[in-house]
DNA sequence: CGTCTTGTGTCTTATACAAGACCATGCAAA
DNA sequence: TTTGCATGGTCTTGTATAAGACACAAGACG
């Protein structure tokens, strides 16, 4: 097998195959060719396809059930909930939130935006304004900024149906944009006249501000998502490995 | 191949090999017999051992370098402050953390301690109060719980020359103890008086509190930290894949 | 100071069988 | 006749083996 390219076959088999799932060639929901075709088409062994086929499945990006096959992953609400939401009521449960969207606008990014997002000065922006709700009570604020030019003509779930629907499985669906990965920066915050307005706290109450830049497959930055959650009944929880 | 166990061969391999290092029978820094070598003397192909090998390297319990050898990893500062310390400046760079120790007693279980660290109640405990000093700046409060039974004659980096060792190294080389894992609960609470004087700020301002349980390699709770972090100055990172 | 040799982990291929899922067939019961 | 279900065939991914080419590191040797 000749190698002009550097990295190990295997790696470049799994460019190859993320290739296919972003470009839109696969989509979400079908299945892959069964392996011994696939490794036959790719002119590798089986053994290689399958070391790449095991880091997509890590990264989220398909799904293999012994005996079926393997299908381009899906975005799903509970998945987008399960792999991102990190809140945690106090006996460590996840929670369900509900979602209200206040506002909506697209304007100019901000210095800010420009740099989280890798944007050009001078870009444009969506902006939505909205509030996450847990149990009946409002637990969240947040501000979602995203690029417009991955993002024309925003669409938004508003329909009664989508309400339940996480804005992830929209940016996929709507917009084709596959979000793999995020980083979060986390700090105290005290709440706002309008943060305790939408809470119901104090003014001054401490919050957990989460400073969220989100990334999709292709590794760009395509949302930033600034939040103050009130922790006086919930957590955030992570794992360290 | 006989198989009265479930299991796949694979992970039972692991499991023997984390038995041998959690016991001790392979020492920190120690280097493994070469791959074939211990393929043959535990009765399974290369490629089974690999596998095993690759999820222990995974869970940082080996290193392994292509040409040298296979080694039993060595806890060291610099990975236990890469691993489990997630405190970043406003730039984003980690920091190095001084550490200074103001209190150290022993005492029965509090009813969290029973409950976070699987205690028996009336256990006896160690509690740990330090501060953590970044850049010449108190910036985190925190007080560390560790089960007495686990750590018996508990000796504390006190000497001048390990001042700059984190406490997971003693774990490792005072106490047999190998952390690999930590659940972190984040939430957002006020100053107190005392935290106001040690951290130089006032009494009230917001600050991020960490609720840490450790584990190690064997399962076990063997630590619960509480941290007050001001983040004024700094963040606590995460990244979500 | 290069070069060779030896020992190590890494990559790739090939083959076989195990286990899960699905479906068509056909028999038995209603 | 229709319904229900057991059975076996066949497709899928998962596990395990073996063998060889390759890349990297370290020490020996000229």
């Amino acid at each position: 097998m000749r190698r002009p390219d550097a990295r190990p076959l295997y790696m470049q088999v799994e460019a190859i195959l993320k290739e296919r799932i972003v470009s839109g060639a696969w989509v979400s929901g079908q299945a892959l060719p069964a392996e011994p075709e696939l490794a036959a088409d790719l002119g590798v062994s089986a053994g290689t396809l399958r070391r790449a086929l095991a880091e997509l499945e890590r990264r989220h990006l398909i799904e293999r059930r012994q005996g079926r096959g393997t299908y381009v992953a899906q975005q799903t609400s509970e998945r987008a909930l399960g792999q991102f939401f990190r809140v945690r009521n106090l006996a460590g449960n996840p929670v369900e939130p509900e979602t209200l969207i206040t506002r909506v606008v697209t304007a100019p990014a901000s210095e800010e935006d420009v740099e989280c997002l890798h944007l050009s000065p001078g870009a444009e922006v969506h902006r939505i304004d909205r509030s996450r709700i847990f149990e009946g009570e409002p637990r969240i604020v947040e501000r979602i900024t995203l690029p417009a030019a991955l993002f024309p003509g925003l669409s938004l779930p508003l329909a009664p149906e989508q309400l339940g629907t996480e804005i992830y499985v929209h940016y996929r669906y709507r917009h084709g944009i596959i979000v793999v990965r995020a980083d979060e920066k986390l700090s105290a915050t005290p709440a706002s006249e309008e943060d305790a307005a939408v809470l119901g706290c104090a003014v001054g109450t401490p919050l957990l501000l989460i400073e969220r830049v989100t990334f999709d497959a292709a590794g760009r930055a395509v949302e930033l998502r600034v939040s103050r959650l009130d922790t006086r009944a919930h957590r955030y929880a992570v794992e360290i490995v």
